[in-house]
DNA sequence: CGACTTTGACCCGCGC
DNA sequence: GCGCGGGTCAAAGTCG
């Protein structure tokens, strides 16, 4: 073995664990290893070539290392800014509920929440019946203005709650911090189950009115499916059906029953225009352990309710009043949109409810028929801005059938993004080859392929959920900042990369965004960044077995519960 | 018999 | 105040 090989084969020592004395570490630790292989070859060890070589390598091992070391720095900074925070709303937090307490006390004795209160930080994103009454007490002792930043502050950290809620910690932690669960002791108390006794319902109710509009949102998923429902991975009881104005398809109305109390509900309905479109409405949050097939979907709509919640509180007022506001998140080279509906026409009126709450729309469709990159799905005179998430690939020739659905998305908008994706164009090709390659040969796939496929992205596979959760709540964090720039793509990238690190520690990625410098209208874009700090999440995304399109099967996509019973009706 | 669907009735908010 | 429409309830029916 050549021994200068030998020493350019070692690897830099990295370790993020301490700063300064690693450089000496690597040059110790290569010179060692150095001598070591030198002298178990019985080679001399010196040579002006060798020398130059172990220069380099310690010359990156030194770039990399002041990389690293500055990244940690930053990393460390945000912690402690994201600590700081935490605390100080923590602390106003608990002094509002004191004063609160207080009052009721006076009024009618200590509150049975008290003991519960510290843990009413985390505040879940879907809102369920029950967490208006949290919000109306909050709301009551505080003015408008902190009001506000109270509500961004408990979107903010709702986050967090909201993606362990769907997932595992709920399963694991039953705890009070899941302000639904107090309703559920409420109803057990009472020995009721969901939906309460109207008399609760409507205190509750006639309590939360304003505040409930202001914060249930609601996550409407678009897709092509020619079962009765989706298979979304919970299980639903029908507790009603209504023929909706301006659409001869009755809606149905369905509770979630994989727990007695779960206040989470959907609506299906058919879209008037093209009956092959179901538009399922979620609302409110799962309090209970979800299969893993759920979790897909319950988090996905989760981080768009946040985000939707998080637009309406943080970014609506700085929108400009003509111009659509347009949010692309860019992740893995797959593109989603959010955009601002409120200001848009109508096409046609999907689901009049809505206007009622704040809406988001998840458009699995991306039928040329409903109009460019957007359909609008919600009259303008809607109360809330009704948002519509549309799915389009970055980059034609990564998904250009299935993905793109035939759009031809802005090359010079989304190539820009190429250079600072981490991702590779070559990973990129790697990890999507069987698929392009499978529909290549398909070079006008149906709608409804287009359908299973995003539909199972979401519901089938956990990486593909986590991911978009994460590049849902990137546009939540980066929509109120009003940070983004037309030249900080890199600045963005990086500041990514470091939000990502910061976010596994959360198992949480959050991104910040940057301003689309081709949109002249202010189309903020953030995207994935394979950054260093984050290639090991990447690289969980890029192997073969997070990608849901190897394995998707179209049966799968049936309502299996929904299909017999409709079938005999 | 339990779980689920169906469906008419009811309640409530909103606009006129 | 009234009517409309959305959402929910609950009794009856159905199915395994």
């Amino acid at each position: 073995m050549d021994a200068s090989g030998a020493a350019a084969t070692v690897p830099p020592l990295i370790s993020h664990k301490d700063g300064c004395s690693q450089e000496a570490e690597i040059k110790v630790g290569l010179r060692g290893i150095r001598g070591e292989l030198l002298q178990d070859h019985g080679v001399k060890p010196s040579s002006s070539n060798n020398e130059d070589k172990e220069e380099d390598v310690l010359e990156a091992a030194k770039a990399e290392m002041g990389e690293v070391r500055e990244e940690n720095e930053r990393l460390k900074m945000m912690l402690q800014q994201v600590e700081k925070d935490y605390q100080s709303l923590k602390l106003r937090f608990l002094d509002i509920l004191r004063k609160e307490t207080c009052k009721k006390s006076a009024d009618s004795g200590p509150s049975s929440d008290e003991t519960e209160e510290p843990e009413l930080v985390s505040l879940c994103l879907g809102r369920t019946p029950s967490e208006p009454k949290r919000d109306e007490k909050t709301s009551n002792s505080s003015k408008s203005s902190r009001e506000n930043e109270e509500l961004k502050a408990s979107l903010t950290l709702g986050l967090d709650s909201k993606f362990q809620t769907s997932t595992e910690l709920v399963s694991l932690n039953r705890s009070p911090e899941n302000s639904s669960e107090d309703l559920a002791k409420e109803d057990e108390a009472a020995g009721e189950t969901w939906p309460p006794s109207k008399i609760l319902k409507r205190n509750i109710d006639n309590e939360v009115a304003q505040q409930s509009n202001v914060k249930r949102a609601r996550v409407c998923v678009r897709a092509r499916c020619d079962t009765p429902t989706m298979n979304d991975g919970c299980q639903w009881r029908k507790y009603g059906q209504k023929i909706a104005k301006g659409n001869p398809c009755p809606r149905a109305y369905y509770r979630c029953t994989v727990a007695p109390a779960c206040p989470v509900r959907k609506q299906v309905q058919r879209c008037a225009e093209d009956m092959s479109i179901l538009i399922t409405t979620y609302e409110g949050t799962h309090n209970h352990p979800l299969p893993v097939s759920a979790t897909a979907m319950a988090s996905t709509t989760s981080a768009a309710a946040s985000m939707l919640l998080s637009g309406s509180s943080a970014s609506q007022p700085g929108l400009g009043s003509n111009a659509a506001a347009t949010t692309a998140t860019e992740l893995n080279g797959l593109s989603f949109s959010l955009y601002d509906s409120s200001r848009t026409k109508q096409f046609y009126l999907a689901n009049p409810s809505s206007t009622l709450f704040p809406t988001i729309t998840l458009d699995l469709t991306a039928s040329p028929s409903t109009s460019a990159r957007f359909s609008s799905c919600f009259t303008s005179t809607s109360r809330f801005p009704s948002t519509s998430l549309n799915f389009f690939s970055a980059e034609s020739n990564i998904l250009p059938a299935v993905w793109g659905n035939g759009y031809q998305t802005n090359s010079t908008t989304l190539t820009n993004l190429g250079p600072s994706l981490g991702l590779g164009k070559q990973i990129q090709e790697q990890m999507y080859q069987p698929y392009i390659e499978k529909n290549h040969q398909h070079q006008a796939p149906s709608q409804q392929a287009l359908t299973e496929t995003l539909t199972k992205a979401i519901t089938c596979d956990p990486s593909f959920r986590t991911v978009l959760a994460s590049a849902i709540s990137s546009m939540m964090g980066g929509s109120g900042s009003g940070s983004a720039s037309a030249s900080s793509n890199q600045t963005g990238a990086k500041s990514f990369g470091q939000n990502l690190k910061l976010g596994e520690a959360n198992n949480e990625a959050i991104s910040s965004n940057s301003l689309n410098p081709q949109n002249g209208k202010g189309c903020a874009t953030s995207y994935f960044n394979g950054l260093s700090a984050s290639t090991s999440q990447l690289g969980s995304l890029l192997q073969p077995h997070a990608l849901p399109f190897s394995v998707f099967n179209s049966a799968s996509m049936a309502a299996n519960n929904d299909n017999k019973k409709d079938n005999r009706s």
